[in-house]
DNA sequence: TCTCCACAGGAAATTGGGGGTT
DNA sequence: AACCCCCAATTTCCTGTGGAGA
C-alpha cells in the first residue's frame, strides 16, 4: 500500500492556503489600506516625517497582511524618489515588557545580537537601540505585531516616537505601526502614548459572509483545480467563520483542510461531508494544542472540573473547584497552590475558552461568587490529557467513573 | 434597614531563577 | 565572589460587593 499516494488532483498550488501566504491585493480592505498610506504620505511630498499609525482589530481580519502591502508599496515609491527607506517588522508575540520588546527590536537591527539580552539595564538597552537606529538613519519603519502584548508597560511607544525630540535620535527618522488584536488595548493606554502613538488609527472590522466567500473564492482559484470544490463547501465555511470572528484564517482553514481530507480519501471533488470532518478535526486540534500549552497547574485546575463533571457536579463554585483540584495535586506530589491562585486560573482558563466562568451572587450561602463549568467535550479533554502522563492516575479515575455514568 | 458572611479581584510583596558586570 | 538587573508565578493583604437573616 501506498502510504503516500496524492495521485488524485485536487491541489493545483497549495501554498495560497497556507497561513504566510500574503495576498498582493485586498479588495475588502480598500478603504482601510487607503488609511494606512495617508499615514506614510509626508516623506513623499517632500520632508516631512511619517505620522505613527495604530491598527487594531481582530485577529484573521487582514491586519498584518495590510500593512505588508502598504509597506511593500511605500518601498516602491521610496526607490523612485531615491529616498531611504528601513522597515523593520517585530512580532511581540512572546514579549510581555519593555525590556523584551526593545530587546526583541535589538535582534533585528543588532547584527552581534541573536538573541534576547538579559542582565543589563533597560537603560543601557534603549542607548544601543537608538545609536542603532540612527546609525542606519534615514526613514524607518517599526512594525510591531501583536502590541496588546505589552500591557500596560508601554513606556517604549512613548520613547520612540518622541526619541527626536528628547535628543535621542539625530539622524533617524522613526515612525512606529502598532498592530494590536486586542479592541480595548488603547483605552488601556496611558496618556501620552495614546498621544503620541496614536497619531491615525485604523480599524479592521470582521469580515461578513459575503467578504469571507470573495476571499475564499480567489484563493480557491489558485490553491484548487478547476471546478474540484463544490461551491457549497465555499460557502459553509464562509458562513461559519463569519458566525464565529469573522476570521479569513479560520475560514482559509476549513476549506485547506477539507480539501486534504479529500485528497487523502483519493477523491476528486471536495464536498461538504470533507468540511464537516474538517471541523471536527480541526476543533479536536484545538483543545489538545491549548491544552498542551497550559502550565500544569492550570492543567491540574482543568482536571478538577473534569473530574467534577464527570460526576455530574458541574457547574460549581471556585471553593468546590478548589478542594478538587487540592485532592488531584495532592495525589501527583505537585505544589498545592492557594485559593487565590486557582480563582486567577480559572478566568485564565476562560479566557482559552476551556472553561465558563461566570460570576452570580445569591444562593444559601449569599453574596457574590464565580461558577465555573467546563467548556469543552469531557472526552476531547480526555484524549488530549491521555497524551501527557502527569496526570494519569488521576485521568483513570475520571474515565472510569465517567464510562460508568454513561452507560 | 442593618450587620454579617463569603467570596471576588486589585495591589504589593515575596520567592526562586536566569543572567550580567567588575 | 559580590553585587546588580529582569522576570513570572504566587502569596499576602485588603477593599468591595451583594444576598441572607435578624
Amino acid at each position: 500500500m501506498d502510504l503516500y499516494d496524492v495521485s488524485t488532483s485536487i491541489f493545483q498550488n497549495e501554498v495560497a492556503l497556507m497561513e504566510d501566504w500574503v495576498p498582493d491585493q485586498l479588495p475588502e480592505r480598500e478603504s482601510e489600506l487607503k488609511d494606512i498610506a495617508f499615514a506614510f504620505k509626508p516623506p513623499l511630498r517632500g520632508n516631512g516625517s511619517m505620522h505613527n499609525l495604530f491598527v487594531y482589530g481582530k485577529s484573521g481580519q487582514g491586519k498584518t497582511a495590510g500593512v505588508e502591502v502598504a509597506l511593500q508599496q511605500l518601498g516602491e515609491k521610496f526607490e523612485e524618489i531615491g529616498k531611504d527607506l528601513t522597515i523593520i517588522n517585530v512580532s511581540l508575540k512572546d514579549v510581555n515588557t519593555e525590556f523584551q520588546a526593545v530587546g526583541e527590536i535589538l535582534t533585528k537591527i543588532e547584527p552581534e545580537t541573536n538573541s534576547r539580552p538579559k542582565g543589563v539595564s533597560l537603560g543601557d538597552l534603549n542607548r544601543r537601540m537608538f545609536d542603532r537606529l540612527d546609525e542606519i538613519g534615514g526613514h524607518i519603519v517599526i512594525v510591531l505585531d501583536e502590541i496588546d502584548n505589552l500591557g500596560t508597560d508601554d513606556d517604549l511607544l512613548y520613547q520612540i516616537p518622541r526619541a527626536r525630540s528628547n535628543g535621542n535620535l539625530e539622524e533617524a527618522y522613526v515612525a512606529v505601526v502598532g498592530i494590536s488584536n486586542n479592541l480595548r488595548f488603547r483605552e488601556n493606554l496611558s496618556a501620552k502614548v495614546k498621544d503620541t502613538l496614536c497619531d491615525i488609527e485604523v480599524s479592521f472590522d470582521p469580515y461578513d459572509a459575503n467578504d469571507l466567500r470573495s476571499i475564499l473564492k480567489r484563493r480557491e482559484e489558485i490553491a484548487f483545480h478547476e471546478d474540484v470544490v463544490d461551491g457549497e463547501v465555499i460557502r459553509l465555511s464562509a458562513a461559519w467563520a463569519a458566525n464565529d470572528e469573522g476570521s479569513a484564517r479560520q475560514a482559509i482553514k476549513y476549506l485547506h483542510r477539507a480539501g486534504e481530507i479529500a485528497s487523502d480519501q483519493g477523491e476528486d471533488d471536495v464536498v461538504v461531508d470533507h468540511l464537516h470532518d474538517a471541523r471536527d478535526r480541526i476543533e479536536k486540534e484545538q483543545v489538545i494544542s491549548s491544552i498542551t500549552g497550559l502550565t500544569s497547574q492550570d492543567q491540574a485546575t482543568l482536571l478538577a472540573l473534569a473530574s467534577l463533571e464527570s460526576k455530574g457536579e458541574t457547574p460549581v463554585r471556585t471553593k468546590y473547584a478548589y478542594a478538587e483540584y487540592k485532592k488531584i495535586a495532592e495525589s501527583v506530589g505537585m505544589n498545592v497552590l492557594t485559593n487565590r491562585s486557582i480563582r486567577d486560573k480559572l478566568r485564565n482558563l476562560d479566557t482559552y475558552s476551556l472553561v465558563i466562568a461566570n460570576e452570580k451572587s445569591g444562593g444559601i450561602e449569599g453574596g457574590k461568587y464565580l461558577e465555573c463549568d467546563l467548556n469543552i467535550d469531557l472526552d476531547d479533554l480526555l484524549t488530549a490529557f491521555n497524551e501527557t502522563n502527569r496526570f494519569d492516575g488521576v485521568i483513570d479515575t475520571i474515565q472510569s467513573g465517567h464510562h460508568q455514568s454513561t452507560l
